[in-house]
DNA sequence: GAGCACTGC
């Protein structure tokens, strides 16, 4: 048992209070929910029209308590009348639901042309959304109601209220520049702010400014920012929804903490004991302290319980590496007298909601990827929450009835905290969208209709590294091959080294490779006491993978995958080899998309490379040297790494299978994170002179290239 | 010899 865990049981013998917290002063916070989901009635079978109409009028009933009912003649008065509509509505509001079907009846009372698009974040928001509101109005999915997201497209020429991804809607925007399809957009859970979100606010921006003046647009946003939209579109009206609440009581600690964890730990022993049943919510940063806090709590659980007349405890972490098996544990509840604790990063903040939770616990801290332009590389760093998250995270406790919410940290902590979270695309590589704009001919880049401008030290960089990859021509416009890149549904490194594959005969292979570096985890982490046996088994299999580094091993992997005959047996190889099976089948669908994508892009049949040969692994990777000529490394006398283009010194990512390996000459590398030093991820085994072939390095590089051969 | 939050096409 852990120093901390002993402790803590001592504590609670002896019945000390371990946790001083004190009331809070400030306003009960008023919280927000999401839709109840009826997952009985997600099923996908069609129905006939009298069952639809039938159920639809059953769902009526339940609709009308929503309180955007009560208010729709004013609502739409508003949006009746106005250009662009801001609607502030907590998630309990039934807004994503009931204001799409309103704006649909006005349509067809108008008679107006065109469909109507709903933005989500997320693919099962999306999804769910459009299944819930198809019953409510009583068709099937993909009738007059459906939904598009990535691999899924359930709409028809019937279709007339669309459900979509922000993604899918940029994507559909590339293509149909002026949205002609559609008479109304609205964008759903713009406060979150995603690059997307910021990026399709800029479009319509442009477009009703210009070729759209017909275009309706509704922001929908969760509490706060509404200013901020609404001078955005020409000081549009905004409108206050009201939610649904429960109160949820906040306490804040009474002294700063010293050990996230353990103050967390303590703090469910003291809800366990003192406060009545329902289930904790506990918010870290990242999978380290979770992992930690739910060792402490299974070891310490069982003796409280036992020395004690308090509920079993039972500790279950979630964060999104987790195995799909594991992450299902959290959703299902505990029987008998225990109570459930759910160590969770961000993701049950606002992907994941779990029903049953009571108590919210909050360490105030989240974890973050900041991309720093200059040196092409992104640090992850844990910080501070913003208010708006530490609200958020406290609506958590309050969804189904009353609720506690316990800070680890200050009062006035939190009173220094900013309002807003930064926006992401503050923070992010924006090549990518700067390419989009490209593709879309914009010239003047910085100043665009940006909803959030990313500075011009981000636009530059972006601009000149989507020259380095010939997506940019000297006079600054796209070339065709950065309009096959802006087409191909990859970042602009990655469409590169699929078009130099195809340039040099080795598309096939390239596309296994991309496809693998597009899934997270793939590989996974092999528990400690499994790690030597499963990574011997990795270097037995993969012999070309042993020699050439990381790219070359997934290949291998996904071949070995591929040809396994049943689901089952190869259940059983991803088991052995610590593969994850939901990413291979992620692959799979993605390797399938991009073969599409290249067949029509190149206008021909799948060439028949394979990767049995030297040459062809050699060929391969200098496709991929192609697209990241600038993540590369050269070994030093010293054995260490120092990156080509600034010198930074550079490790190779334990997880790498080179990372044992010191006879590489020079690495590549498709990610550079720093966390306590720098990083090399998926690594690649070079030789000296491929680097020297390299025509976009610069001189420098080239004489450490040559001084060190 | 260390350990990455989340999402999208």
């Amino acid at each position: 048992m852990s120093s901390t865990g002993s402790i803590l049981v001592k504590d609670q013998k002896r019945g000390r209070k371990v946790h001083p917290f004190e009331r809070s002063e400030s306003k009960v916070v008023e919280f927000v929910e999401n839709l109840p989901n009826d997952e009985d009635e997600l099923e996908n079978q069609r129905l006939g029209r009298n069952e639809l109409k039938r159920r639809a009028n059953e769902l009526l009933r339940v609709r009308k308590t929503f309180p955007v009912h009560q208010n729709k003649e004013e609502i739409m008065k508003y949006i009746r009348e106005n250009q662009v509509a801001i609607l502030i509505g907590e998630t309990g509001s039934g807004k994503s639901t009931q204001i799409p079907q309103f704006v649909l009846d006005d349509l067809y009372a108008s008679g107006t042309r065109g469909a109507i698009a709903v933005t989500q974040p997320r693919r099962v928001a999306a999804i769910n959304l459009a299944t819930r509101v198809a019953q409510e109005y009583g068709c099937n999915v993909g009738e007059q109601v459906g939904y598009s997201v990535r691999f899924d497209n359930a709409t028809s020429s019937k279709t007339r209220l669309k459900y979509l991804t922000d993604g899918m809607l940029l994507r559909e925007l590339m293509m149909h520049r002026d949205l002609k399809e559609y008479s109304v957009v609205v964008i759903d859970e713009a406060h979150e702010r995603t690059v997307l979100t910021d990026l399709i606010l800029g479009f319509l921006k442009s477009l009703i400014d210009g070729p759209r003046p017909d275009l309706k647009i509704i922001v929908m946003s969760a509490t706060l920012q509404a200013e901020k939209f609404s001078s955005f579109f020409h000081n549009a009206p905004i409108l206050f929804v009201e939610g649904r609440k429960f109160s949820v009581d906040q306490y804040y600690l009474g002294h700063a903490c010293e050990d996230v964890v353990d103050s967390m730990v303590r703090c469910c022993c003291q809800i366990n004991q003192g406060e009545q049943m329902g289930d904790i919510l506990c918010f870290l940063p990242g999978q380290e302290e979770i992992d930690k806090a739910v060792a402490i709590m299974n070891k310490i659980a069982p003796c409280i319980a036992d020395t004690t007349a308090v509920p079993l405890m039972v500790a279950l972490p979630l964060y999104a590496a987790l195995p799909p098996a594991q992450q299902a544990l959290v959703f299902s509840p505990v029987k008998g007298f225990k109570r459930k604790i759910v160590f969770s990063t961000n993701i049950a903040e606002t992907s994941v909601t779990i029903s049953g939770v009571k108590f919210v616990i909050d360490s105030g801290l989240r974890k973050v990827k900041v991309w720093r332009h200059q040196l092409g590389l992104a640090t992850l760093l844990t910080v501070p929450i913003s208010r708006a998250s530490a609200m958020q995270r406290t609506g958590r406790a309050g969804r189904e009835s009353e609720g506690k919410c316990f800070r680890l940290y200050r009062e006035a902590d939190y009173n220094q905290l900013p309002q807003q979270t930064e926006p992401e695309i503050a923070r992010s590589d924006v090549t990518s969208p700067v390419l989009m704009l490209k593709r879309y001919d914009i010239d003047d880049i910085v100043n665009w209709t940006w909803f959030e401008n990313p500075g011009k030290e981000a636009l530059v960089l972006a601009l000149q590294q989507l020259y380095e990859l010939q997506a940019l021509d000297d006079a600054g416009k796209i070339t065709s091959r950065g309009k096959q890149m802006a087409l191909l549904p990859l970042p602009p490194q990655m469409s590169s080294v699929l078009i130099h594959a195809h340039e040099i005969k080795c598309l096939s292979p390239a596309i296994d490779i991309v496809a693998c570096l597009s899934v997270d985890n793939f590989l996974l982490n092999p528990p400690p006491e499994l790690r030597d046996e499963v990574n011997e088994r990795r270097l037995a299999l993969c012999s070309a993978g042993k020699k050439h580094g990381d790219l070359i091993m997934m290949k291998e992997l996904f071949d070995f995958a591929s040809q396994i005959n049943t689901p089952r047996e190869r259940l059983e190889w991803c088991k052995q080899l610590c593969v994850s099976h939901r990413a291979y089948k992620n692959i799979a669908k993605i390797k399938q998309q991009l073969t599409n994508y290249c067949k029509h892009l190149f206008k021909q049949e799948q060439d028949e490379l394979t990767l049995d040969t030297n040459t062809n692994i050699t060929r391969v990777i200098k496709c991929f040297l192609s697209g990241f000529a600038k993540n590369t490394a050269i070994r030093m006398p010293d054995r260490s790494y120092r990156t080509v283009l600034t010198g930074e010194p550079i490790s190779i990512h334990p997880s790498s299978l080179l990372f044992l390996n010191t006879h590489c000459p020079a690495i590549m590398y498709t990610e550079y994170v720093f966390t306590a030093k720098g990083y090399a991820r998926n690594v690649t085994r070079l030789e000296l002179t491929w680097l020297q072939e390299i025509a976009g390095l610069g001189a420098v590089a080239k004489q450490t290239i040559t001084s060190n051969e």
